[in-house]
DNA sequence: TCCTGTGAAGCTTTTCACAGCA
DNA sequence: TGCTGTGAAAAGCTTCACAGGA
């Protein structure tokens, strides 16, 4: 079947899901393993097979009855689908340290993504490399990205400059912004935003670990209940 | 009414917009306004105006008919429900760039949150201070949180040492985690564990800004549609 | 037999619409 | 009048259960 041009709306649950299938499907291969059921997944993943195989059918047919699914060409049809098949180039705009973290990590690659530049506008990390990569005037942003191009963009500067660095990611062509600033983003309906705010995950954490029964004991060190799914949120990966 | 001993469970997303709620009203709060109704809330952080209400609604009631929310009374009220009223100890373990950002990060306090301990393997970072906070040998995690009592961790090392490190966590009397390592962890059910994944949240991202109607357009530098709201994941903060 | 793909059922979450109080 | 709080309706998502191909 394989319609790619999904019409239906699906789900965006579903969509985190299939980023998490990856990374699992990534580390099968570095295994070895050349076939995966939506059991065995379900195993790996904590996710179960139903909803594995109902987030792959908004899509199309991947698998093959009686067998499971091809580790490698999932893979590959699943970068498809999120349409990381063929490397991106992003921008990234705050060289502090969660900036330099995001450049020093090491799965880009693998998911097609590309930091092609880094801006700043503190003169002190102008000039500077980051894994290679080095560090631009933040008033260049428009005219370097009209030579690479780049639709995507990381906001990673203090809360109260995002708006304006988004503001300008917008007006050299970027639709799709990631916004680590704890703010919210009043854009064009026409760009994308996520926001990843870690700081409401531990608001969450704190609500969780204090609701589970009651006052909790003095220390659980017990240990047992091994090889159990931990509890899960939303942001699952 | 105030039943903050909710039975009915509340849902996942309600609480992740409760954090946002917080946000907000912390930033209202530094700009001097005393009340807010559910429809400015709308406004100005995109989620329904019933939405806010009936996330409310599953912990009490908070407003004045014909008037709104206090502010400042809202705020504390929300960090009750959330339980970030009082200072929560928080352990953190991998003092790379990205434990390195967290440390920084300016709004623990706000939260309630305070990093109590950082822990490294890495000799070169062992006794080296971040923020005023002195890396220690990983190896003493479980003597040092005998004294601190933490029950909070947040893991940011490589993928390949989160298992063990999570394992660690536990033993020494953490009942919830987030994790910032691409995987999967296998703990007991009565640890909590939020994952946080911005590769995921990319991948994501890329999807949406390639369906949004067939191919881009060569470059959308209209910058019309101002004030709109942008389109918004899961993740809201 | 084994495991996928999928309609239908069941459950959760959001939105609606309005009663009720200031 | 203005805005909250909340049942009821609608929408969205997940699970079930089984038909059907390898």
């Amino acid at each position: 079947m394989n319609r790619l041009e999904n019409n239906h709306q699906v789900p965006l649950p579903a969509l985190e899901r299939l980023a998490s299938y990856m990374r699992c499907l990534m580390q099968l291969e570095q295994e070895g393993v050349r076939t995966v059921s939506s059991l065995e997944m379900e195993a790996l993943t904590g996710i179960s097979a139903a909803q594995f195989r109902k987030d792959l059918s908004h899509f199309g047919e991947f698998g093959k009855r009686g067998i499971g699914y091809d580790v490698g060409k999932l893979q590959d049809q699943i970068a498809e689908l999120l349409r990381i098949q063929k490397e991106q180039p992003v921008l990234l705009v705050g060289a502090g340290n969660l900036g330099r973290a995001l450049i020093a990590f090491p799965g880009w690659r693998a998911y097609g993504f590309r930091i092609v530049a880094v801006f700043d506008k503190d003169p002190r990390k102008i000039g500077t490399q980051i894994c290679r990569i080095r560090v631009r005037p933040f008033e260049e942003l428009a005219t370097t990205n009209r030579q690479l191009g780049a639709r995507i963009g990381i906001i990673t500067v203090p809360p109260g400059e995002a708006q304006p660095v988004a503001d300008c990611l917008v007006a050299a062509g970027v639709v799709g912004i990631i916004n680590f600033a704890p703010v919210k983003l009043r854009l064009p309906r026409s760009v994308t935003v996520r926001e990843v705010c870690f700081i409401s995950e531990l608001a969450v954490l704190s609500y969780l670990i204090h609701t589970r029964e009651g006052p909790l004991p003095p220390a659980d060190v017990s240990g047992d209940g091994h090889g159990v799914e931990a509890c899960e949120g939303t942001t699952a990966g």
